[in-house]
DNA sequence: GCATTCCTGTACACTCCATATACAATCTCT
DNA sequence: AGAGATTGTATATGGAGTGTACAGGAATGC
């Protein structure tokens, strides 16, 4: 089993040292081992308690409250220990798989809810739902019902995700942010996905889907100034039309423009050379870049 | 459950601190919890309830006003005059509109949101979703936003229904049925709500939404043996490709394949001919005649 | 051995929130 | 039009929440 020390752990985290002590002796969040000598040492297991104070304070939580909301997930039996988890999660894409392969929305809804009754939605999100989504597509031309499978599985995704995006309070001010997908692409979840966590973080987001001509966005730009508008490709290829749309779209927007999936992991060069930003492949990556180049241009103002 | 102190709520509503701190004492509308300490807690229906309260002051009520009615509708369960109804399908349509227009999301949702809570689903959905979907639709092209607005309050309204697709139970048992957007449709909209609907009734909805050959839908089919396979098309046309598709499928299925939307009405002769039941353009009625079809060869068998 | 890291405890700064009262602009009603 | 109610906001004062700084001392590690 592995211990940091304090200082690690600031590392670790991005937080003080000197705020780590004031939150054990403030609210006993994390009460770690200490040395002989009195010298703290924190497990794997309290460092990952720490991310996730960080996550639910991005969210909105004050400290205080982010500490009730993890005590009361760990009275509720919620909280995990790492092993058990390890072994977990194979076991929920199985389910999943399953319940995919034989079409059945039911066992598909059952194998969605448990763990989301045990563990947060990010999690989820990365260890669960992703992974299986990642393999029903790269199977999607080997199987006869390839392409049903992976229909069915992310229209049942749409809906779930969609419905977290209602819940997500709305904000009447803060800035806007555009996303849609680039033409041709019809992959959304990626883009649905970030736009949760950019809900989640105050932004305004105002989600436009897939198939919308780039030619489209300029009105829609002129008329709410976003701080940001958010592309997503991944299925989508490189070529003289596409450029051409964003080199013209790029000088028509008031906004920044910024391109995430397998495009901007694969074209950040010819991205950049008509203007836009490629973000990385991944969403929740993606956003945060995007997040904090907003914040940037902000604070350069 | 979760809570918000009064300077989130402050962002969340646009109502300042002190002017929410005012409304508690002047009227007692929401009288949120306090902790320990005396500091207000906000529970999210109670922030419902402030955006209640802007939306009626949006329509001309005063406070006072406005907390006596929330007051009435709350004492009997949320019910209005009847003659005031008639008047209001249209300013609600003109409200969502408004909304749509300035891709404003806080207001669509209270736009959304008001019908739902005095009227059944399914009347706000005839009398106000559809109307003003067909009116976006149908300017799709005179305006340069045109597309961008379609595309904003459609993916709205897909989570929308995707939430009430979630809530409807999913059965187990009852007979199945496979809905799916003909090749090149991306209108789902109509599809989901035949899909509510059907769901309602009792069907095993399994919904595979746009973008899938109808060559891949065999596979499910035998896998999962519906009681019938409904297919949507509004802006797809009738040509040699989709008429030998939809050939070659139906012998290759076990199951009735039906076919909804503008193509029905406008080509129930070669749908006929090609072995499809054509159901009519409006969804509702689509999934009626589906319905009693299916209902028919059960007790003919 | 000496720089670094960590310990405890106290204090401070800065923000957010609470109550209470006052005030000015607007509405309402006679 | 003018009295009175309505309503958003300003001010004053104090407490709560939270990050950080500082002092004096001990442990750690090369």
């Amino acid at each position: 089993m592995e211990y940091f020390p304090i200082g690690r752990v600031a590392e670790l985290t991005g937080i003080s040292p000197v705020t780590l002590r004031a939150w054990e002796r403030r609210y006993g969040l994390p009460v770690p081992h200490r040395t002989a000598s009195g010298h703290r040492l924190f497990s794997m297991a309290e460092v990952e308690q720490l991310r996730r104070v960080l996550t639910l304070m991005e969210s909105g939580y004050s400290i205080s409250r982010a500490v009730e909301r993890i005590r009361a997930e760990e009275e509720h039996g919620g909280r995990f220990d790492e092993d058990e988890q390890e072994y977990k999660w194979p076991t929920y894409r199985q389910r999943l798989l399953e319940a995919v392969d034989n079409f059945d929305t039911t066992a598909l809804d059952s194998a969605y809810n448990e763990p989301l009754t045990l563990f947060p939605v990010d999690l989820v999100i990365d260890e669960v739902l992703l992974p299986v989504l990642e393999q029903i597509g790269s199977e999607w031309e080997q199987r006869d019902d390839g392409i049903a499978r992976e229909h069915f599985f992310s229209n049942y995704l749409r809906n779930k995700i969609g419905t977290r995006f209602n819940h997500e309070v709305q904000r009447r001010h803060g800035p806007a942010l555009i996303l849609a997908c680039l033409p041709g692409e019809s992959h959304e979840l990626g883009l649905m996905l970030a736009g949760l966590v950019a809900a989640a973080r105050g932004y305004r987001v105002l989600y436009l889907g897939s198939n919308l001509p780039l030619s489209k966005l300029q009105p829609v730009a002129t008329r709410t100034t976003p701080a940001g508008i958010a592309l997503s490709g991944t299925t989508v290829e490189w070529d003289a039309k596409l450029e051409k749309d964003l080199r013209d779209l790029v000088p028509s927007v008031p906004s920044p423009v910024y391109v995430g999936g397998d495009l901007a992991e694969n074209y950040p060069g010819p991205l950049r050379a008509v203007g836009v930003f490629p973000v990385g492949r991944d969403f929740r990556e993606g956003i945060e870049r995007i997040i904090k180049d907003i914040r940037q241009r902000r604070t350069a103002e």
